[in-house]
DNA sequence: TCTAGTCTTTCCAGTAACTGGAAGGTCAAG
DNA sequence: CTTGACCTTCCAGTTACTGGAAAGACTAGA
């Protein structure tokens, strides 16, 4: 696979995919004869979850370390576990927060109809 | 409320709170004599909320238009409920990726559990 | 075989959203 | 009235991209 394909795959843009290469988050499995950047399904699953973990708020070096669950060597040791297990506790309060946020903007929409009641009661809750 | 009681409540540094001021996405209710920051309740859950859709992957500029439907005089347009529902539908696909994240994670955590088998089935997975 | 169009490369500059540190003013307790 | 923990502004640095230029590579059609 080229760039553009992966990327478009990955639904990321090819910017953002060279730069992975380029700070060595995820690299490509090889190069073409033309220096030419070349992808498999391995890369592109990376891309997918590093992807899903930018967007859920993950900073490049806490991706990095979550793909590094995948790639230890020594994968059975309780340090992976114990890493491993603190990000899924970190995942689970994201989702908490984000439960939060919906609950909230739900709140709005469904309090403001959009009929003619003047008194929103969203404005009694945040003033 | 001055700048630290209401970073520390909010679980914002004091160094955001006061570039969120700055850039004008949620500016303190008032100045104090000697021009120290003063904040309210109501700035306090907007920094609240701030911090949970900034964690959740939203943008500055998405949180000022989140920030902006509860301001919006005209609550009740169309309009305002259409951009509250087309959030709501970006905080379920998000809950949606981070579901996806947490799976994963959890099977590479289930998958090897620090027994002595010596083949992960993730590492079939991911290669 | 040439050429147009769409890849791809590297490099460099710019942006978004903080983040750290310096220099200095404010306030409350002892 | 000083000490220490606040607060202020300003400016420089970092992270994670993002856009654009200049130039090489590949593919389809005349």
């Amino acid at each position: 696979m080229n760039i553009s394909e992966v990327s478009r795959l990955a639904q990321l843009p090819t910017k953002t995919v060279r730069y992975y290469a380029d700070i060595d988050l995820v690299a490509p499995c090889g190069r073409s004869e033309a220096g030419y950047r070349t992808y498999s399904d391995t890369e592109l699953r990376k891309l997918v979850f590093v992807r899903r973990a930018r967007e859920s708020g993950f900073s490049i070096e806490e991706c990095r370390e979550l793909l590094g669950l995948y790639e230890d060597d020594d994968r059975n040791s309780a340090d992976v576990k114990a890493i491993a297990s603190k990000k899924l506790k970190e995942i689970k309060a994201k989702q908490r927060e984000l439960q939060m946020l919906h609950d909230e903007l739900a709140h709005v929409v469904q309090s403001c109809r959009g009929d003619d009641r003047p008194n929103c009661p969203i404005i009694d809750y945040l003033s």
